[in-house]
DNA sequence: CACTGGCACTCTTCGCACGCGAGTGCCAGA
DNA sequence: TCTGGCACTCGCGTGCGAAGAGTGCCAGTG
């Protein structure tokens, strides 16, 4: 419904204001771009795209900026993903490639978004429960204490203490052990409370109540509040918002502390490519002037957890989205290969 | 050599621009503290301490404000520390017992000097080098891969992989593994090192390759570089910082963010008590605006790593210092009960 | 000798008027 | 449908003057 000269102004002015971060009018517009028409003619085309609401105006007399739903069009119709370039993704690789544990990978990630996409990174740990089981195990501590560890398939290490009702023996250790492992190795991490459900009965008596306790704690590990984990960088990037931003800032920081609110930012994201979140998409009011761009990762085909960027609304959509894109395909690969 | 009632002027000078942000002048000195004198025997009392530089002004004809130094002799010998009241006590306690690992204890104890100070909080995990072996796991996932887990006396676990040069059998393994725990259970890592030394030679020809290679790793996992780690919370006090701060919270958040910087800080502390460190005196350039209350903590009579907050110089130096010496002592007292 | 009151001086801040320039909307004409 | 022209609106920077806060200095007093 919108011709196709005024998706084109739409498209100049999102380019424009993304690069200068002041509002575009319509001279400087037909100078920096070869629209091959006159400045009275885009002015037509801005005012019939304010009137439906692709862009604004901040007072009477400035040049006009993109609204939400003008950077909504602008990422849906106007623009595509940003490919890296060789160079690019080679730094990525090296980068990524000299990690040594799981912490490190997400660390490394996290510095790397933020250094690509000059913006806020944000990066979750492989969920346990999209991951399969690689191990558990079980070490005595005391003789009524247990430490247990789970290992999953991408690498995650988590541990709980268990105090047992009573104690445990070695031999009853290493047969739990041993049981546990056998059912629930290789398994995923949903299948696990349905495995080990009747595991107390092959026990004697005395150590139902140990064995019972111990099966609570490995399911309590994996309920969803405690599981996700993210880890966050590149917040000096922060400054770089605009020039108002003691206001802004602010609740962005709040927002970003608050991990359950990015869990569930990166939660909604459904989408099995990159995910643009504009603006007031974003159900949190902290972040309403800023652009979430997230994309789930993987070692194999599907993806284990989430990873992506906060960045003022006003960013660089296409290289942004390939960004991501590009770190997140290089993360699945070496989650795959360790 | 300084007269006590100038030192009080200085105190009252310091107390006064805490709270209101303001340079401080004559005047408004002799309304709100009872000195006793009139504003212009202040005002000598002020040309004499900023002849010696213990306050300053931005410019003339504008109030005082305490230099670097003259918070530090305001530190030193002009405040105590203000212990936290009994329900404060109690607050502590119950929010971080309800911790459920090392991780969770971090990230509450992070909050909750962020919330207590109002301030950028900053928590060292436990130290591997100045903590006890609790327990050494050997995990086999593939015939020449197996996996390490190391296990403190602190709660911390750290995990490494490691590629065997040549496939290694279960009772090798259980042979290792038993061998490895009876020599380290227990004792400090700093003498892990010399305690493995002579391992390789207890084994056959054919798996000492694999015996060292694991040390090796063990070894690795031990090096300063890799074991020290920490977590960061309420970057978004920052936002509080003063009305220019554009400028000063960038740099700020640019040194949080180098970890390296971070813990360089803290072992810069050698006090057993509350260290403070004030502006000029951090050796990085960023937080030159900044003061650093740190202590150590640790779950017996030894401090096993440290935790602080960062704010402006322009702090509630008796109040941070409380609530820091507060906090380290209840999360000390929750990792001795873990 | 230490403290006090008074006074002149210095700067910053704020309000206000003014002019400039960028940008717009609208209209008549090609 | 596009274009050039024109009047209009506002935000922004500048300059000036008044107000206010704070200082330094000095002479006077117990």
């Amino acid at each position: 419904m919108l011709s196709e000269r005024r998706l084109q102004v739409l498209r100049a002015i999102v380019q424009d204001y993304v690069g200068t971060e002041e509002p575009v009018g319509s001279k400087a517009l037909t100078e920096r771009h070869r629209l091959g028409v006159s400045p009275a003619t885009v002015r037509n085309d801005m005012a019939a795209l304010e009137e439906e609401g692709y862009i604004a105006q901040p007072h009477t007399s400035a040049g006009r900026i993109p609204t939400d739903k003008g950077y909504r069009l602008f990422v849906d119709k106007l623009a595509g993903v940003k490919p890296m370039t060789a160079p690019e993704r080679r730094a990525i690789q090296n980068f990524l490639e000299g990690a040594v544990d799981l912490d490190d990978v997400v660390a490394r990630t996290v510095r790397l978004l933020a250094q690509l996409t000059r913006q806020v990174a944000v990066v979750q740990y492989p969920s346990l429960t999209r991951s399969t089981v690689r191990h558990v195990e079980l070490l005595s501590l005391a003789p009524a204490r247990l430490m247990l560890v789970l290992i999953t398939d991408t690498g995650r290490v988590e541990q709980r203490m268990v105090d047992c009702p009573a104690p445990f023996g070695e031999t009853s250790l290493a047969d739990l052990r041993a049981r546990l492992n056998s059912r629930v190795a290789g398994r995923r991490f949903t299948d696990v409370p349905n495995l080990v459900e009747d595991l107390p009965e092959a026990f004697e008596a005395e150590d139902r109540g140990t064995v019972s306790t111990v099966l609570s704690t490995l399911l309590e590990t994996l309920v969803e509040e405690n599981e996700e984990r993210l880890m966050i960088g590149g917040t000096a990037n922060l400054t770089r918002f605009g020039h108002d931003f003691p206001l802004t800032i602010r609740p962005v920081l709040e927002a970003l502390e608050e991990q359950v609110v990015l869990l569930k930012l990166l939660g909604e994201a459904k989408d099995p490519g990159v995910t643009v979140r504009i603006g007031h998409e974003n159900a949190h009011e902290g972040l309403n002037s800023t652009s979430v761009v997230s994309v789930g990762y993987g070692s194999g085909g599907e993806a284990v957890a989430k990873l992506g960027v906060v960045g003022p609304t006003r960013m660089d959509y296409p290289g942004t989205m390939g960004a991501v894109r590009a770190v997140a395909r290089y993360v699945g690969q070496i989650l795959a290969e360790s």
